[in-house]
DNA sequence: GTAAGTGCAAAACCTTTGCACGTCG
DNA sequence: CGACGTGCAAAGGTTTTGCACTTAC
């Protein structure tokens, strides 16, 4: 039994592929690879991450390809791109749920939590309406400290 | 009349040098001249911008002094940072308004509004305590397409 | 077969930093 | 005077790109 237990999504794969086809791109080697690998990883992980884990399914993936198959993997929905203007932008798999989301960053440790935040939908409408202006996305962030670090800055100072 | 219609603000001027004389700074001619520059300047404008309005009221200002003055002028509440995850940040003289402000951009011409947006506050408050974190800042964006942006991709495809 | 895709390494880009000199107080 | 601030230029670090080689279809 040489086949390795990794993807568990046939379903989420054909999507992928479904859609590289439609768009007139090639199902090559490392694309898949790097698809697999969104499927094996939790959390918000950066661009490097996602290397690493893709090389880990097919060792000749490399940088350029994997931001180069970002856009392909957002624009088919597989992942999302999070940037709290940090230094390196977060990805994170789509696991089906509402696209609107709230961030709520540690400003010490950088811990990210998603939150669910419908109305920003709303918001959006609302707010670019009222400037004759077309909706696409919206942005809601909250910079915080969580419990851990407010206590390490407490005791620190 | 030699004198050119520039500084008009002498209390926020008194308050900036309040600010650095109690945190123990100099008010050197480079920094007040970075200061004298953001009462010049309207709207969103990048470092880079800033850095021009700063040398043509001193012409020694240097870029390094510009990034390292920014950190002051937002910590004494001079001017705002703006960062809407393009290639630079953007930068915003305080008026005086609610700091819980959201931003409207145009994906198309980056073209920035600032708008009200004063439920932020309790939207974070809540978030936040609702994880035990303590909150610090919120940050709502609304990506869209402005009218006058909408009509050239439409004639464009 | 051929055009799209890939790896490599260099480029890009804003921002930060090290260092020696200048200058505020 | 002495420490803080400055200019210059080089470094930093993620993401992008040019080019010649591969490869999917």
């Amino acid at each position: 039994m040489p086949k390795p237990p990794s993807s568990e999504s046939p379903d989420q794969s054909e999507a992928f592929r479904a859609y590289i086809a439609e768009k007139g791109l090639r199902g090559t080697r490392q694309r898949l690879a790097v698809f697999e690998a969104t499927r094996n990883l939790s959390g918000h992980y950066t661009a490097e991450e996602l290397l690493k884990k893709s090389r880990s399914i097919d060792r000749t993936v490399s940088r350029a390809t994997i931001y180069r198959a970002l856009p392909l993997l957002i624009g088919s929905g597989i992942i999302r791109e999070v940037d709290v203007g940090r230094d390196h932008k977060y990805y994170l798999t789509e696991t089906g749920s509402t696209p609107f989301r709230a961030q709520l960053i540690c400003e010490n440790c950088d811990t990210i939590l998603e939150v669910d935040a419908p109305f920003m939908e709303w918001y959006g409408k609302t707010v670019a309406a009222k400037h004759g202006m077309k909706p696409i996305s919206q942005k809601l962030q909250v910079t915080a400290l969580c419990e851990t670090c407010q206590k390490n800055k407490l005791s620190r100072s």
